[in-house]
Order: structure tokens, then sequence, then C-alpha cells
DNA sequence: CGCTTCTTTCAGAAATTTGTGAAGTTAAGG
DNA sequence: CCTTAACTTCACAAATTTCTGAAAGAAGCG
């Protein structure tokens, strides 16, 4: 006889929910220690994790035990941050949210938006205090690492495009 | 008429604190919004922005108007983050905080011990998973990303060094 | 040694953040 | 249109974090 299978409410769940909860709430946590709020960290651990790579509110509220509130409101920042994308399934207005598996490329990406306020606020600080005082000669020099950091992901992101496609095959 | 300096209770503190003010709390807010800490936040750009590069436990209170316990938790968070260095001024108990001008390259060097244990927690997942099924593939896939990052950040730095020695000389 | 100066630790007050239930909003389907 | 299913927003309670004053702990200096 086979083994049985847990069955959960409806839709697919067959797989072994007690490993796949432990992995969802250990990368949360290190997602956690990186400094991501509790809950949109277990969300996007949670799709990482799914068979299919995107799940409903309802299947995320019901996995991770929480409300329809913390739901909501952690999809909406994931999505912010370009970390999941919100699907609406045709006729229907149920909503999926989706992790692609090139979606940590995606979020690096926005990353650099941040570099680019953080550049601008070097920037009026040099000009402020003078780029010939020390202090301003610090903060440009910390401009310019940035600066370059920021051309350089830009092919980083490029050579992980083509490294991809070759280990991967274009999916 | 030359325009009157600000002077600062006793030691040096000559330069205009108004702009040296604006700058700390404007970068300290980006700082913040990245996810850092409000008073580390705060006290790393003060450091930035000072003359010497470095700052005392009393003038960091002073500057910011917090108190010795403020300073010393924020101090030992950056530390920690080998966002600053600690230095004990000889024959004095007084110690002294610095930033290297290529401090964040030490901090991002130190960001990929991160990397790592997220490297960790989806090894783990892949493993307990199974390579074969759908999340255990897009689990390895994500994986393999972080790898490529991790290998890419190490020659990206060196790069840096050998640009910053360029630019700027050694120092 | 003991005084003095600086830093750290600790307990608690204050502020902020987090997650919930419940009401509100939107849109599909009869 | 009206109903109903799904998501969002809101107000609040609970938990957590943050900062402070006060006390304790080091370390130079006489």
């Amino acid at each position: 006889m086979a083994v049985e299978r847990v069955e959960r409410g409806e839709a697919g769940g067959d797989r072994d929910a007690e490993a796949v909860s432990r992995f969802v709430e250990a990368f949360a946590a290190q997602l956690v220690e990186a400094g991501m709020q509790r809950m949109p960290a277990r969300v996007f651990a949670a799709l990482l994790s799914s068979d299919e790579g995107a799940m409903t509110s309802a299947e995320l509220g019901e996995q991770l035990r929480i409300s329809p509130a913390a739901v909501s409101g952690a999809v909406r920042y994931l999505a912010q941050q370009h970390m999941v994308a919100r699907e609406r399934e045709p006729g229907s207005r149920r909503e999926r949210y989706r992790v692609h598996s090139n979606q940590w490329y995606e979020a690096m990406t926005n990353r650099e938006s941040m570099l680019k306020r953080w550049e601008d606020a070097l920037r009026e600080g040099v000009t402020s205090l003078g780029s010939r005082t020390p202090a301003g000669r610090r903060m440009a020099e910390t401009l310019a690492f940035f600066e370059f950091v920021d051309g350089e992901l830009v092919a980083m992101m490029e050579r992980w495009r083509v490294h991809r496609a070759e280990v991967f095959g274009n999916r």
C-alpha cells in the first residue's frame, strides 16, 4: 500500500508539508536576520518552496497560519520590492502571487535605486561641506565607490543572464 | 565681512554645524530606509562627515544629542558590522571611533557571510524537497544565482582596489 | 591604592512595529 | 442590480524595539 498522502483542503498539496514548513521557517529566519520583516520573509519563502511557484492569498494564509490582512500587507511589500509578481487568474477575482526563478535578479536590479539615493545624499554632502575639506574628500571617495559598484552591478547582471542561459537554458 | 562661523563648545569644530547636521540626518535617513537602525545610522553618518573621520564618544553624544548609552550601543553594532574601527588614544581611556574611506569595501565584504548563510539554507531546502521537484529546481536555480554573485563580488572588490589606487592613490 | 574619567551594562519608560478582527471596497456571476 | 467572493483598509491590542538615567565596571594617574 502506498504511503498515505496528506491532503490539504482541496487543491493539490500532497508534498511533505513538514519538510516544506521547516524550510520556510529556516529560510525566512535568515531573511529576517538580514533586515526583512517577518511576514514578507515567510510569504516569500513559502512561494519559493511551492511547486507552482505561485500561491493564492488563501493558500498562503492557511499554510502560514496568518490572517488575510497579514497576507495582504506582506504581499504589498513584496510587490513594491519587485520580489513577487501579482497575477490575476482570468475570470476570477482570485489573485496569485508568483516568484519567478530569476526573481532575485529583479530584486537586486531594484536595489540600484537605493544606491542612487545614497549617491544623491553624498553628492549633496560633498557640495555643502566643500569638496576640498577632509570630510568632503572622504565623502567623495565613498561616492566614487558607490558609482563604481553601480556600474559593475549592471555588467554583473548581464553576465548572469548569459551564465544562466548556458546552465539552465532559456526558460 | 566674513560669514559668521558657528563655534561649538571647545574642541576645534568651527565648520558649518548646520550643514553638517543636515547631511548627517539626510544620509542617516537613507540608511534607515535601507534597514539600518536609527542610532547606528546617525553615528555612522556623523563620523563620515567629520573632518578627522573619527570622533570620541563624548563628541558623538554632544553632536547628535544622545546619551552615552546610545553611543555605546550604536558603536558596538557598527563595530560588529565592520563599519567603524575602534581606536584607543594611547595613554588615555578615551576611545575614538573611526571610519576609513574604504570602509564600505570592508562592510560589503562582510555581507558575503550573509550570502553564505542563505546558500546553506537553500541547499538544505533543495535536499529536503528533492532536486527533481519543481520547487527543488527553483531553489537550485536561486542557489546558483547566489553562488554566482558570490564569486563575482570577490572579483569586483579586487577591481575596485585597483581602480581606487589609480584614482585616489594608495593611502 | 584611591581618585577620576570614560565606557558599558541594566531596568524600565516611551515609542514604534506587528498582526488581528471587523468593516469597507471591488468586481464577477447570476 | 443584487449577491457573493476576494482583497484591502482601519483601529486597536500585543509584542518588540529603542533610548534613557543610574549604577557598575575598567583604566590611567597621582
